[in-house]
DNA sequence: GAAAAAAGTTAGCCAAGGCTAAGACATTGT
DNA sequence: ACAATGTCTTAGCCTTGGCTAACTTTTTTC
């Protein structure tokens, strides 16, 4: 480690300084941990939302709606079965289990409230769509709260 | 493609429905999109804030602020080199190209902004700063902005 | 009911981003 | 000067999340 002299004082009016290292590498952490469940919420939401507005979820909606070929829907809902999200046979539509309805919902209303949020403060519906989608998942329950309360107080009718 | 009859229509009052395939398309693109530049923003702007407030930019100091290995580190600034953001010649401490220091100035700028909206939002200060590190890398200009006209007209001082 | 089309799977490729272990280089202390 | 310590790199491993190409299965069409 080099030279840390900015570390000692806790200065009150110094705000774009470095924050102390411990606390910087709980941010990263984070983001990181963010990352690892991210995809999976997607898939668990996008699946969700298909199977209440179209009756059921096949691969060949998800990778239209994602953008992505079959054969990477294929790979990640392999994943998603064997972390207990999701059920299905081979060659037949796509279910979400207990555990997968529950992140769905979460995820879902999550995404909600950012989109909801994002709209209030102004931004085009387009973009906040865009904006939400990544957002979502660096959101923490603190940070949900606070936009719902400011959606609730800004939101006309 | 299975039965998609909610698409037809532009209904402007049923806005919890999927929304038309090439929009939901584009809103996952562009976080895959965001991905790609992800690390490399917050390792620019992490050399930048390092550089100015330390004078110099040390990997074992990244790796220690960053929390991975130094391995890691090692292995992503030849990435920053391969991609023109970053110099250095081994075993030396790094420096920022114009093209880095102009990513690490844009990334520097967008991440304050979020950071202090969180705040005036009403968001604790370690919240703030974790959500912050997450969210700065999926925020449009457009959001950018609306964060600061709010920021600017709800600020104490 | 068979042929054609569509949907799903599997294999094999790649880059990113993490790790550990081993070794090379540099700095510092005696 | 040189040994100890600390810093940096390299090699090799792993998982995730993309791709194409080839194949199988299901569904639709005739
Ligand atoms: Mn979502
Ligand atoms: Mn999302
Ligand atoms: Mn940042
Ligand atoms: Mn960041």
């Amino acid at each position: 480690m080099t030279a840390s002299p900015p570390d000692s004082t806790p200065d009150p009016h110094m705000s774009d300084a470095l924050p102390p290292c411990e606390q910087h590498v709980r941010q990263y952490a984070a983001v990181r941990n963010a990352h690892e469940t991210e995809l999976l919420e997607d898939y668990v939401e996008l699946i969700g939302d298909l199977l209440k507005y179209q009756g059921e979820a096949r691969s060949a909606d998800i990778a239209a709606r994602m953008g992505v070929s079959q054969a990477t829907v294929s790979k990640t809902v392999t994943r998603l079965k064997s972390q207990g999200l999701v059920d299905s046979q081979p060659y037949r539509s796509l279910f979400l289990t207990e555990k997968g309805e529950a992140m769905a919902e979460m995820a879902r209303k999550r995404h909600a409230i950012v989109l909801q949020f994002l709209r209030t403060l102004g931004v085009s519906d387009s973009t906040a769509r865009i904006d939400a989608e990544g957002m979502e998942h660096h959101v923490s329950r603190e940070t949900l709260e606070a936009m719902e309360r400011f959606t609730r107080e800004h939101c006309r009718g």
